[in-house]
DNA sequence: CCAAGTGTATTATATAAGTGGTACAATGAA
DNA sequence: TTCATTGTACCACTTATATAATACACTTGG
């Protein structure tokens, strides 16, 4: 798992760590059932308080994303096809997230369109 | 001016104000040496309290958006030619994240250029 | 001039968010 | 069974946010 926690980031840290492995589950680094690694290893991994990772961990648990049981580690869940669902949905929701900061800017459509060749090459 | 505020979002309502009037301000709603509302009207209007008006106000002047006398209502500073290259390095910053989200969720350049295609028609 | 309106500053209070420390019961491997 | 490890729960502390009530000095229009 890839994970970099910012503390200066303006985004809470345990929200870094909800995003973190909610991107490597829909990336399909982790699958369905998949152990999470334990709470006071990933606290220490990213010199953390356990209690910071573990609220990161009930909201993923909340939201679906995982299983956790006292004794047993977390565990991922994710209906096998969901994942490729959840990963497109996502991605067409951050360009539309980007086409409406776009119009707000003032810029047209064209404009749009220019920028992305350009930059894309 | 476009401002609406949402009280349950995690982003705090000053910071809210404060992307307001950027965003006018970069889309040239708002043009340099234009009197911003007063802070009491401000607050009225959008039933906050003056102070946390205040604090947007005083943070914009921080970033160099605008410049504040007692006595006078704050103006927009923002030098001619300046606003049109934010406008611009604000477009193409928001891109890169969108790429960049993108290339994490796994897509390739092929995907992401079908997925534009798709959505802008 | 003068009075209304302006941004700025100060102090106080209440609430929520974030983090830290500790204790507990359940799990699972030896 | 034993015991280290696990997720969970609880309490405490600090900080951020928002509101409130004033006060002050400056600007501006009449």
């Amino acid at each position: 798992m890839n994970l970099t926690i910012d503390a200066k980031s303006p985004l809470p840290v345990y929200q870094q760590v909800i995003q973190a492995i909610k991107l490597e589950i829909l990336s399909g680094g982790l699958r369905d059932g998949d152990p999470l690694p334990s709470i006071r290893d990933l606290a220490k991994l990213l010199k953390l308080n356990p209690n910071t990772v573990a609220k990161a961990y009930y909201a993923l648990e909340a939201e679906g994303f995982s299983e956790g049981r006292s004794g047993s580690r977390s565990r991922v869940k994710v209906p096998p096809g969901r994942q490729d669902a959840l990963r497109r949905a996502m991605l067409e929701s951050e360009f539309r997230s980007f086409l409406g900061k776009a119009v707000s800017l003032g810029f047209s459509r064209d404009d749009v369109r220019q920028l992305i060749e350009r930059i894309s090459q």
